[in-house]
RNA sequence: ACCCCUGUAGCUCAGCGGAUUAGAGCGCAACGUUGCGGACGUUGAGGUCGAAGGUUCGAAUCCUUUCAGGGGUGCCA
């Protein structure tokens, strides 16, 4: 029996790399029953009962300005218009109804203040439960079980066999894995497949390289270096082409710009044609670079912790482009064109036309990307497929996901394109040909230099092999956070110094808070402070408050980051939960305070920020050392 | 020509489902260790939120126009 969407017949998937897993549901919590949400749901609620006109006005709890001395606060200016009533007299009112009812437990009062009404928190019963809540669910603190039951395909990565990875590749591997991170955390069983690049026109050129000039690169023999071979073999071809191409537009007379198709074009076209229709050499060959080529990438895998279930690549798909174009023809869909190239005509929904097969027969990456839709549809039945894929394929997405619209009549799953900005050099756009290019893993190797180098400097007490796990996991770590600390959609501008930094707001600089951490909890142990849980929360300070408060949001910074497909936001909380732990740090004694409720209730403390600080940096895939 | 993204402190960036006095990091200046880890902390200087209009009791945030940078615009991926 073969699987099939939409009638068409998908190849037998093969076993996943890795066991697919389900979310662990059982020990999931349910959304919304955390204490900072409830917290603010039952305020409203309350607010609605002295008041049963406020549910109309969509009264809403949301944060203060941070100069305020309030919790959470509810602007009634807004409710001003349908009330009748000023905002001031609005907060008046509701404030002292509030303050003589019997209040929700968590809530310690209401203040009116210019229009606003402002409420505190009770810090002894929030406190409590806030921490409890840490120390009850611990690695699962956070989790929600929004997505029971649905699957989420994540498309990312994708880099091109017989190339390295370059820096350019950073961002989708690690905002992938991330996301896949966190939306497994709210319940979504997740699916990464990397696309690899593996088919298409510059494999044809590649082949054609490899004809010319194989015998000029000993790398390219068995147990040297094939990769390298096969790189220096891409870049000599376009080298050879660009060449022809300026001696081309000098015969001819013409500009600069304008485009002319070189010999060597063309022959690398003609072996393309030879791949599709199954030339078994240039088969041979390809597979050959992709084996290289995956070892390759696996060690820059390993080093980042990212993992696939299904590494396909896109000559996988190759069996179903015959249906998958006569799928469309049969429905009008797409249509063969002037040229003889098939195209889908999207002006309807206001995009240029789609190229989906060339007028040499062979296909492109849509009719490749359609036919991979297709299948991922006949396997996994997922609610939702996200591509972590750069902007500059922006319009391409759009007219792939009309397209794909259009042949399952809008029955398919959510297809969504996340978009981050390129990585730019200084010197401008990254380019291999003209050999401006930083590659992946040169610059995750210097950064665990950097980190070794700075722990041999701290002469620190630790084994040659902590050593070495701790460089790794701080010099990774750094570079992770360079890419998942910024806004998604914005351009990176790479330097060497700001991606490898240790300081600041920086992955060495929340490892080191978490370090700090452990050794204070280490200490107590060993100074025989058994944790007592049956102490009330007793921390009585700012800092320490707000870091309860703080340690309360992540479950909301999770869905946040989940619903916007922005792992920077868990890498702003994160970061603000370690700075605001080494204020509370800076400030109080926490092993050495003489007043044992106190102290009991600053080691939990620690060890929840402790917990939440873990839970964190693993959504960002950056590892916490028990010490550094 | 059109479409998308970006413009906030000297530099790199948060904030942009409007709301009480615009926040970090780096850099700069001055401090802090006989206190649980100084990869740290404290204090300070530094901002007409690209510009101009508009909506609003209230705009960095929403709308319009405009300037600047980046990306993209059918047979590459």
């Amino acid at each position: 029996m073969t699987e099939q969407y939409l009638g068409i017949p998908v190849p037998v998937l093969s076993e996943s790399n890795i066991p697919i897993t389900k979310p662990d549901l059982l020990n999931m919590p349910r959304s919304n029953q955390y204490i900072w949400t409830a917290t603010q749901r039952d305020l409203i609620s309350h607010l609605v009962g002295l008041n049963p006109v406020l549910a109309e006005a969509g009264m809403r709890a949301t944060e203060p300005s941070p100069n305020v001395a309030a919790d959470l606060t509810v602007i009634c200016h807004e409710m001003a218009g349908r009330l009748r009533k000023s905002p001031a007299q609005i907060a008046q009112e509701l404030a002292e109804g509030f303050n003589s009812d019997p209040n929700p437990p968590t809530i310690q009062e209401a203040i009116a203040q210019k229009g606003y009404l402002n409420f505190l928190l009770n810090m002894h019963i929030f406190g409590n439960q806030a921490i409890s809540e840490v120390e009850t669910y611990q690695d699962h603190y956070g989790e929600q079980n929004i997505g029971e039951g649905e699957t989420v395909v994540i498309d990312c990565s994708s880099p091109n066999v017989a190339k390295y990875m370059s820096i350019g590749h950073l961002r989708s591997t690690i905002i992938g894995e991330s996301l896949a991170r966190i939306n497994r955390a709210i319940g979504y069983k997740v699916i990464r497949d990397n696309h690899l690049g593996d088919w298409g026109t510059q494999f044809g050129m590649l082949a054609r390289a490899h004809e010319l000039w194989a015998d000029d690169y000993e790398e390219l023999s068995e147990g040297t270096d094939p990769v390298k071979g096969l790189y220096k073999l891409y870049v000599r071809i376009h080298e050879e082409v660009e060449k022809e191409k300026i001696a081309e537009r000098e015969r001819s007379g013409l500009d600069a710009n304008e485009d002319v198709e070189t010999a060597l074009e063309r022959e690398g076209r003609r072996w393309f044609q030879r791949l599709e229709s199954g030339d078994e050499r240039a088969i041979e060959l390809l597979k050959w670079a992709t084996q290289k080529s995956l070892a390759e990438f696996q060690r820059v895998y390993d080093v980042l912790g990212s993992r696939y279930e299904y590494m396909l690549g896109e000559s996988f798909y190759i069996p179903m482009i015959p249906r998958v174009l006569e799928y469309m023809r049969e429905r009008n869909i797409a249509s063969i064109d002037e040229t003889g190239a098939i195209v889908v005509d999207l002006s309807m929904k206001n995009l240029d036309k789609l190229v989906v097969q060339k007028t040499d027969g062979t296909s492109l990456y849509s009719t490749r990307d359609l036919a991979t839709l297709v299948a991922r549809c006949a396997w996994f039945n997922p609610h939702r497929i996200i591509y972590v894929v750069g902007e500059d394929q922006q319009r391409y997405f759009r007219q792939i996901f009309a397209t794909f619209d259009m042949m399952t009549g809008n029955t398919g799953p959510q297809t969504e394109h996340v978009h981050f900005g390129m990585i730019r050099l200084p010197e401008g756009k990254m380019s291999t040909r003209a050999g401006r290019v930083i590659f992946l893993e040169d610059l995750l190797t210097e950064a665990v230099d950097r980190a070794r180098q700075k722990i041999d400097d701290l002469s620190r007490d630790l084994s040659r092999e902590e050593k070495e796990t701790i460089a790794r996991q701080v010099g990774v770590g750094a570079v992770v956070f360079f890419d998942l600390g910024q806004g998604r959609e914005r351009s990176i501008k790479f330097d060497w110094d700001s991606a490898l930094s240790f300081t600041g707001r920086s992955a060495p600089y929340i490892q080191y808070a978490y370090a700090r951490m452990r050794a204070l909890l280490q200490r107590a142990q060993k100074e025989q402070m058994e944790l007592r849980y049956d102490l009330p929360i007793e921390v009585t300070n700012q800092p320490g408050n707000a870091l309860i408060k703080h340690l309360s949001k992540f479950p909301e910074a999770i869905t946040r980051a989940a619903q916007t497909s922005r792992p920077d936001i868990l890498a702003e909380y994160i970061f603000r939960a370690a700075d605001l732990f080494t204020t509370l740090y800076d400030r109080v004694r926490i092993v050495n305070e003489p007043d044992s409720v106190r102290r009991n209730s600053l080691l939990r403390l620690t060890q929840a920020s402790a917990q939440v600080v873990k839970n964190g940096l693993d959504l960002l895939c950056i590892e916490a050392p028990e010490r550094m």
